[in-house]
DNA sequence: CCGATAATTAAACGATGTTCAATATATATT
DNA sequence: AATATATATTGAACATCGTTTAATTATCGG
């Protein structure tokens, strides 16, 4: 074949994309496939490797989009929330719903493990920085006489708190005590958490 | 070949799980490979599926044993442990010691992801139970009128959030700000969620 | 219209999980 | 002791995977 040139670079990537977020939706992470993406977008697996360096990549492009789709999600979710409590506990709860909602792609971004000691490019590691400083906002404004490393420390419990939630629900060992309870123990954990940080 | 009769199916179960251990504390369960596993036994990876039924079989059970040795480790560090308080940070820090020092190992069990539905065996389950009572039982001592279920509540919550710094750790989202947090965040989010917990 | 350029592919390689007919050995029977 | 039976174990086969690359073909400059 020759340079058909249907599409540039950059459509492709977006192509290739684009169908790798239905298959993952779909069928999880580990239904995705470098043959069922090729076929879906009407190109040869080969051609993806013109595009990606390898499979690695592309996932990583895929999470990225998912981080991006949160951030959105979780910054919806915060216009207008009222007092800085209130604000965290909106967030929390939009987490809670965005990890069941899509559940697939998300559980794609932690699934994916990088190559021993790999940290992913910086431009990646910065959209998860974006998503802690949605948490720092609202406790600054909470002006509890805390430094700035503490408000940090602070960002960082209350967020790893929460996605462990969405992480042990979704595996399935939140199921205990019946019914949908991650919004019952989200609260709870934010809600007590912010009281012991009150009182500093 | 015949029936040789040199390991009985018990031995050759255990054997491959040794194997299987040792595999993935060295290369992580993407490295685990049937042919590994047998090559290591100096049996041919279809005498495997005489004992497990399939792959996933021999992962669960490797995570079982993984999830014992946890629940050795977290009792150990309860022993005399005085005041309630002390006792719970006691198990959150011996958590994440245990998730740094086995990291393959402990996060086989969350790698690991089971059929769409499916929550695996009972007496899996009940491993997972074991676990959560752990931090039950120092929260009750606490008495501040909870309930039972708020008390599960705050087990639930606790253990959580706990479980959330190992992964976050894990994955390498908490290296902002340098330094190994960990100890630091754990102790920040036990702390103050208790104080909110203590005040009803 | 033709030759150079580059986009695209099909086929190939090694590795994976899993199955199963073939086989070799331990036990039972005569 | 010789033979027959049963079964533990295997090795090869299958489909699929990620990835590479030589071959091919469509397009563009001259």
């Amino acid at each position: 074949m020759g340079r058909r040139s249907d599409h540039s670079r950059e459509e492709i990537s977006r192509m290739a994309l684009d169908a790798a977020v239905e298959i993952v939706r779909q069928e999880g992470l580990s239904g995705l496939t470098a043959r069922k993406v090729a076929a879906k977008i009407g190109y040869a697996p080969g051609t993806l490797y013109v595009v990606f360096r390898n499979q690695d990549e592309l996932i990583l492009n895929l999470n990225a989009r998912t981080l991006d789709q949160l951030h959105l999600f979780l910054e919806e979710a915060v216009l207008h929330c009222g007092k800085p409590q209130d604000c965290i506990l909106k967030l929390a709860h939009a987490y809670v719903a965005f990890a069941a909602e899509q559940a697939n792609l998300w559980s794609a971004v932690f699934e994916h493990r990088l190559a021993e000691g790999e940290e992913g490019p910086l431009w990646y590691q910065e959209k998860i920085e974006r998503l802690f400083l949605l948490v720092e906002g609202p406790l600054r404004q909470l002006d509890n006489g805390s430094s700035d490393s503490e408000v940090r420390l602070a960002a960082n419990a209350l967020w790893s708190g929460i996605h462990g939630v969405c992480t042990l629900r979704q595996v399935g060992s939140l199921e205990r005590g019946g019914g949908r309870e991650a919004a019952a123990i989200v609260e709870s954990l934010v809600s007590h958490y912010l009281v012991g940080y009150a009182s500093v």
